[in-house]
DNA sequence: GGCCGCTCTTGAGGCAGATCAAGGCGCCAG
DNA sequence: CTGGCGCCTTGATCTGCCTCAAGAGCGGCC
């Protein structure tokens, strides 16, 4: 592999200044079990046994299902300091896998209520997340889903008007329900319109916050 | 109102055989605060504080959400059994309607661990069921979409291929984010090929179980 | 019984987004 | 420096579903 994908990419939502890193992150201290992931290895496979729920430390993970004939839905992207990996049974129902360089924390087995009354609240905020997605793909169009999700984006990485992007278009095209030539076009038209402007290919600025939001419905 | 909708129709995916009954099925002894909704009312509202967890006695429910301008993203139904109204916090995200007459109970606050761990499989569930919702909305065709539905309501009704569906064409478009028109022209395509009987308007034979499937995916 | 209201079905035409196709850009290897 | 490979952008065309419209079926109510 080439281009962005290979580099050494530390994703780290708050600090979108260092955009690149040569050194990937120490492993925290509390970690109970840090483990490293280059861009594009799996982290875990769909018919796989469960081994807990995971916890992103540093990079980005996206989460996706695949149809026999190839087509695939990324049901979400996890950035550092969210979880991801909860199943309801002891096998995962999905793929995950590292967008760019990244550092997962796992936490074994699911048992015990002191645990459960960590997990739930957790699983809670993906349920909600989930049916909010719903709405997004039910029922918006191209303008309004690619506003939604970076509104979503730039909330997630503490709300600062310049984004960065883990993920290619073609990823972007797969969570939003949409052809990889639809997410650029609406890009082109967004950054037409003054909307967004594109440093780089893979970090966005935010020019008019409030037309976005009004966009995103 | 009239039609079906206002019938005190008693839906119970197990007793495909009855599919009215005239008077409603009285609360279940072990109910912590059974409470009865005639069809087309209001459960919960979107902004509403949060009382808790229900769980359908009989009838059915449809959970959703709107966006501004009406368009509507039903994320689920809710049959005999089933549990809904989780939420990440305290207040309610989505509404909450009886589709028929229906009784739900609710159990109060979700704090204390022992609690905890009784919910926590059930959000999972959830959690699970509305990422694979995702694969259908963001990339299955209108065939396809009526087709998990199907496959989905008929093994919540027991796997019995005669299936009763207590909401009507525009609730099931709402729900698979077509249009009331899309989804007659399907079931139409559906029954002409042979693939499923519609013996009335609420209620679906399927007849070839195999080809169901397999359009589903 | 007969009217009315609502749901569902079916047809005709239009459009948003998919598909097909070509070219540009940035990074890396040689 | 130069070639090659991914990724991205842009244009042209196509199509699946939406929109608009009309009519049929069913149940309730007077």
């Amino acid at each position: 592999m080439a281009y962005l994908d290979n580099a050494p990419f530390a994703f780290r939502p708050q600090a979108a200044t260092s955009k690149q890193q040569a050194t990937p992150i120490s492993a925290p201290a509390r970690s109970p079990s840090p483990s490293f992931h280059p861009a594009g290895s799996e982290i875990y496979a769909q018919g796989e046994p469960c081994k807990g729920v995971y916890r992103v430390e540093f990079g980005a993970v996206r989460v996706y299902r695949l149809l026999a004939d190839g087509r695939r839905q990324i049901s979400g992207f996890h950035l550092p300091g969210e979880m991801f990996g909860f199943e309801a049974d002891e096998v995962h129902h999905f793929f995950a896998e590292a967008i760019c360089a990244t550092g997962v924390t796992s936490t074994r087995a699911s048992r015990g209520e002191e645990l459960s009354s960590q997990l739930l609240p957790m699983a809670l905020q993906g349920l909600v997340r989930a049916q909010e997605h719903l709405l997004v793909l039910g029922r918006q169009n191209a303008v309004e889903r690619i506003a939604a999700f970076l509104t979503d984006m730039a909330e997630r990485q503490g709300g600062l008007p310049q984004i960065e992007l883990p993920m290619t278009r073609t990823d972007i095209g797969d969570y939003l329900g949409l052809t990889i030539e639809t997410v650029s076009r609406v890009f082109s038209k967004l950054k037409q319109r003054g909307v967004i402007r594109l440093p780089s290919l893979r970090s966005v600025e935010i020019v008019k916050w409030q037309a976005l939001q009004d966009m995103a419905s």
